[in-house]
DNA sequence: AGCTCTTATGAATCATTGA
DNA sequence: GTCAATGATTCATAAGAGC
């Protein structure tokens, strides 16, 4: 059995990619700052901006992702003046002239959105999740991913009735989720790609809430055990805490040292780990600090 | 009281709506022919060449807008060769060039997405809804959608698909305890830009389930009764039949002879009609055949 | 009225075959 | 080769039959 690698790496992605070589991970998942936002830490890119400031990042990514490896990006373009701006149309037109293949838009629905009101427009409830690859064919185990179907939950729901729904959920607090777990293997579908997901409203300190069933999701779809992943804008380590739980290596880079900091606390420690060198990448796993 | 109008017109919207004045329409909602789609016919128009072919309707579309008026596009890329097709995402930039402003992207969730499996991808499960105004400030009635949150098992939970529920719980593990707390002190709640509607599987002739919901709740948002709605391809005519239903005015125009007989037969006779003259516009309502 | 079971059918996508 | 047509795959609904 090989020992997990779980690298937070501080700097640039631009900068600290270079050191990798050609071709290592079978995944990049991550959510970039989106323009204008978190202008505190990131500086916040303008969106005129965004596409050039992106793209030479991307061909980073391009380069150390291995020929049947993914590339997932998730962003959502902001409204400026009462309009959606258009800079991830314009990435996702950039990306193919890189040489990208845009093979598919997931939909990520939040169950859960930010509240407001606003007069010409209702909360945004979705953000896209690009799928981009190198080749036409990649890996994908779709039975990663394969969710409870059908017939059972109508029977299921049924038979229990309104009020016992609400008692369940609010004495147990966490609906049946455990229950579809037992009857996993009754019968599965596989998803679409629209995915339902809720924001961790978490008050961690890191501002992008990125919720552990996204990369949660996508690596178990688009890697195997063992397998590489890379989240380049990292923020507070998400991507790599649940790589870990999935026996996945990871490496996350972020700017920002504050994060750093947090992403290695959250990381857990890799026991194996201890009597290894460093990585060669000059990667520093929490470990080693 | 005022009579309501219903005029289904035959031929291509780019020399029909000629006949129209200026800032006629309140709503123009339509389900275009998308790109290499309905070969037989429509004639299937080359996504190369789709934007090129739109652009010059589009600019009838905004002439007929009134100027808080709305202009809601229902379209989804197809995929080619493996990959995303691009010509949505360069229609949406040709028409901002066009002086639209690209207000808002909806997300037609679809239930009920078409079967099928694949190596390299899930089922399509959604469809864009591009919604784009002429000015910044534009009619839009948000308490007309508002969802009842009363019996929140009944209106809430069917608005999203039973299948959603148990997903929403195996996926994110925790399940209805912290909505219903959000819910159980209001009685409406506003929507959020992703929307749930399945697709109508009639038995109908025509090739296009453009589900009634769909164009209901955008008639609904953005206009009201007495307003005149448009769609420029009417298929069989379910805009027109919504519209009427909901006390507005419409005009539906198609191509296709076949369709325009059995949208005539959909909408619902007009009694009043019987007595006035034909529309001055050259439009034929159903009455009047 | 309800409940269960069966059946039909979609703005789909891909690999293969045939012209 | 390149393009067009065909078959296989698959799931959420509605509708209808039977009890």
């Amino acid at each position: 059995m090989k020992s997990l690698q779980a690298d937070i790496l501080h700097g640039d992605c631009l900068n600290v990619l270079r050191r990798f070589p050609d071709e290592k991970f079978d995944l990049v998942v991550t959510s970039p700052p989106y323009a204008d936002r978190r202008t505190n830490t990131y500086g916040g890119i303008k969106p005129e901006r965004y596409v050039e400031w992106f793209l030479p990042r991307a061909g980073e990514f391009k380069r150390v992702l291995k020929k049947t490896g993914s590339f997932v990006l998730n962003i959502k373009e902001k409204v400026e003046s009462g309009e959606r701006h258009t800079y991830v149309l314009d990435l996702i037109l950039a990306l193919r002239e890189q040489g990208w293949l845009w093979t598919e838009e997931y939909v990520w629905h939040k169950r859960n959105c930010h509240p407001g009101k606003w007069p010409n427009r209702f909360r945004d409830a979705w953000e896209r999740c690009l799928h981009f690859t190198r080749e036409h064919h990649f890996k994908m185990n779709q039975e990663a991913v394969m969710v409870p179907m059908g017939d059972w939950k109508e029977k299921r729901l049924r038979s229990l009735g309104k009020n016992d729904i609400i008692r369940f959920n609010s004495q147990v607090g966490s609906g049946f989720g455990k229950n579809i777990a037992n009857w996993k293997d009754r019968d599965l579908a596989f998803p679409s790609n629209v995915l339902h997901f809720a924001t961790e409203c978490g008050n961690k300190k890191h501002s992008a809430a990125f919720p552990k069933a996204l990369p949660e999701w996508f690596i178990k779809l688009f890697t195997d055990p063992g397998d590489w992943v890379l989240d380049p804008f990292a923020g507070s380590g998400t991507t790599c805490v649940v790589a870990q739980e999935l026996g996945r290596n990871s490496v996350g880079i972020d700017k920002i040292e504050e994060y750093i900091e947090l992403a290695r606390r959250e990381v857990i420690e890799n026991p194996i780990s201890m009597f290894e060198k460093p990585s060669k990448y000059n990667g520093r796993s929490k470990k080693t600090l």
